[in-house]
DNA sequence: CAGTGGTCTAGACCACAAC
DNA sequence: TTGTGGTCTAGACCACTGA
């Protein structure tokens, strides 16, 4: 006889995984879980939460209850790496032109600009900058489901003023290394954070679940010194996605080094 | 006057991001909050219930109440690249070797691969498989608290047996290197989930705080074909780090490229 | 419109750290 | 010893969905 709220939402979480109950089906009633466990309804309620925050089961409203959540079996991985698209655009590896992409949405604006990414600009924290940010939640595709800002640093914008357009995206990384005359340099940090009810909203998250999230740095070199032109901010579902990089070496290798695994600009 | 939870909890999220309230600082006390919110006592507990899974304030018990949470200002970035340490040892860039770090714990089983391990070393999931855990706790250093499962292949232990050994982590890249007669490819995978309670009892994490996850296989050609002969689990505090690759680029550039940014390898 | 979960109130007992 | 938050009970009202 389950006492605590823990207790009860363990004992469901063990039906759930020993798969006693399966994506879709329906939990009991607070009202049978009450009687089950002789708890009150406020323990149930908590097990419950506990378990939604968990994206263990989700609660449509209404008549049907609480039901077992649809669960990713496997990640989507994506390979992280630059090359051009099939309409000849810079791109991430295997994304397919965003502005094809049905539900896509892109504003531009100028607003002061968030503090780690004003590090990363090496400007400071405030300063308006040019935002283009795209919110991705195509309901019908997960694949899609992705948030978006690009930060511009505001001398590159002046040496450049076609960046502030919007012009498209793909497009400002050749104008860019036209201007700079160099590759560009990109580099991208990884990290996680608890999603804001706007972002997880937008990504159709349940709560509970962390959002993933990739800056890419773009940077050259102009008079000599490192300029971070743009910095581009991802967010995705880190449920439903997992993001590949190959490991880079340094020092000399014993043996003939091979190029990273075949697959990797291709799945 | 504030009457939902949610309510109660924006308010202080708002004193607390306006810097009326610093870190260590006590927050009212609920019977305070009660009154003034007007609101009942279990409406203030669950306020105060999201601004901790948030991270933003913590109950350490007794008398001294709630109080807001010491957060990391930046995070640390952790370039990853494999170099040989200053033992001659692969490993990441910028990690001192692990058996010299005080609270290093590493215990060698044999015992089920889980799902997603098995699916990269291409086994079956539940084949018993010997793992090499490594826990670090440091409470006295954050940059040390990481928890790292290494997963062996069972036909590189068959080939190799001096892997099965405790022969300390660091040698046994260089041992496949000479069996393979051939430079490992590694290849990192970065996701992040919501801790389990041992994960976030081990690395101090404040419940809320997602995990950050990099896998990394390490890869080479066996009678031509190829073989991920280790999966490596690292969990790290996603608030506390951030990881960091450069970005390879497919197909011919205009300009000469350069090599990634000058520090990747030193900080 | 019946039954679901969502949320709030009110009151009680407990463990714990600091005084 | 005292005051803190942690948790549970019991009862009430609400919004929503699907039969």
């Amino acid at each position: 006889m389950a006492r605590t709220a823990e207790e009860v939402a363990a004992e469901l979480r063990g039906r759930i995984q020993r798969a006693e109950l399966r994506a879709g089906d329906r939990l009991p009633t607070m009202t049978g879980l009450v009687e089950e466990h002789g708890v009150s309804r406020q323990t149930v309620r908590e097990a419950l939460n506990l378990l939604k925050r968990e994206g263990l089961v989700e609660y449509r409203g209404g008549r049907s209850g609480t039901t077992v959540r649809e669960r990713p079996v496997t990640r989507l991985v994506r390979s992280r790496g630059m090359e051009r698209d099939h309409l000849g655009y810079y791109s991430g590896a295997n994304v397919q032109h965003w502005r094809l992409v049905p539900g896509t949405r892109t504003t531009v604006t100028t607003e002061p600009v968030p503090g780690d990414i004003a590090d990363l600009l090496g400007i400071e924290a405030g300063t308006p900058v040019i935002a283009r940010k795209r919110l991705n939640g195509d309901p019908e595709n997960e694949l899609h489901r992705q948030l978006t800002d690009s930060w511009l640093h505001p001398a590159a914008v002046e040496a450049l003023p076609v960046l502030a357009g919007d012009s498209g995206l793909g497009g400002i990384y050749d104008r860019i290394e036209e201007w700079a005359e160099q590759p560009i340099v990109w580099e991208e940090g990884v990290t996680a954070v608890t999603p804001s009810p706007a972002e997880a909203g937008a990504l159709l998250l349940p709560s509970g679940v962390p959002l993933l999230r990739v800056i890419r740095t773009s940077t050259v070199k102009i008079d000599g010194r490192p300029l971070v032109v743009e910095a581009n901010d991802i967010r995705m579902s880190a449920e439903l996605f997992s993001v590949r990089y190959p490991i880079t070496r340094r020092g000399a290798a014993r043996w003939p080094v091979q190029p990273a695994s075949a697959d990797f600009y291709t799945n």
